[in-house]
DNA sequence: TATTGTTATACTCTATAACTATA
DNA sequence: TATAGTTATAGAGTATAACAATA
């Protein structure tokens, strides 16, 4: 080591760290991202896939225009997740009669069932992660999340993955 | 809506998300990484930036595949990383003496400097996102989410983020 | 021959801008 | 002329494989 530095002294001490909220959410966030990715892949699906194809559930018929609007996204983005779900056979466009520039998104009778299949996955993503705590402690963790998501300004049930918005402005590499 | 669609009564009901701790950890995590990455942008840095610094202000002098072994990354994602560093004058690779295969790699005192101006950003951050919270709380909180991290094995301070390793045999998409 | 770091290459994600069809 | 969706294009991130220098 040489003259100026300050090893063990860092300016980012570990421990400081650790103990941060928004690094352990950060971290905790990536880490169950990375584990649902891993789950629902033998089922073929990605999260964005399952984010939207919920969204399309959601309410049927909506326009391509209208969800990326929901997701935060442009339009041509839009065509690139609905490719994705349409190449899978789980999502049907169909044009609009009353103004053809239109499509009316709605889910295929293999993307409900599918859905179906995600339900028990879901429930043992969430029991292997939250296997360190008792049930009260899970309650009392979802209900602090939830009350600093609500405050954060969140919306419900919608992934932030989706507007990781490159504004021309700043210079932001990594969601 | 045609006949086959379960408007209101998808497969993945929004109550039953909101409530899931691994989803909220995961938008929250997203959120957090997302704001954060705004932050720091004004100080010319990135999440992965200010990852692999403090890695290297931690014990300054290991070589580049030491570090990629820490961060879970292959030697040439190293090298993409330093280079980013090397280009804002944040890290130097030394030439090993002993053996000249080796980079030995240490923070400019810029990179120090610049670490000391982070450390305020960091606590706004903080602030701002537990604002939800008590004081109490937010311990219960830090205290519930690293005893998580402890049982999933996460690494002490190590964001999962760089090892987002696209192995051949899955297929992810999204971090 | 084995190891460290680098370069070459390729593939995915995602945005902007230009384009087509429709209104 | 304005709008919905698409395509063309570009840039970042990240992996694998080939390579040069050193041991």
């Amino acid at each position: 080591m040489t003259a100026g530095e300050q090893a063990g002294d860092n300016p980012i001490p570990r421990q400081a760290l650790t103990r941060q909220v928004s690094f352990l959410l950060a971290q905790l966030g990536a880490h169950a991202t990375q584990r649902f990715t891993d789950r629902i892949a033998p089922l073929g699906l990605t999260p964005p896939d399952i984010g939207v194809l919920r969204m399309i559930a959601m309410s049927p018929g909506r326009s391509q225009r209208a969800l990326a609007e929901e997701l935060g996204v442009v339009p041509s983005r839009v065509v690139a997740l609905l490719d994705n779900l349409d190449r899978k056979g789980l999502v049907e466009r169909r044009r609009s009669a009353t103004d053809r520039r239109n499509h009316e998104l709605h889910p295929t009778p293999a993307a409900y069932q599918l859905m179906g299949e995600l339900w028990p996955v879901l429930q043992t993503h969430e029991a292997d992660l939250t296997a360190a705590l008792s049930p009260a402690e899970r309650d009392q963790l979802a209900s602090l999340l939830a009350r600093i998501a609500d405050q954060q300004g969140l919306d419900v049930g919608v992934h932030p993955g989706y507007q990781r918005a490159n504004s021309p402005t700043t210079d932001q590499t990594k969601g």
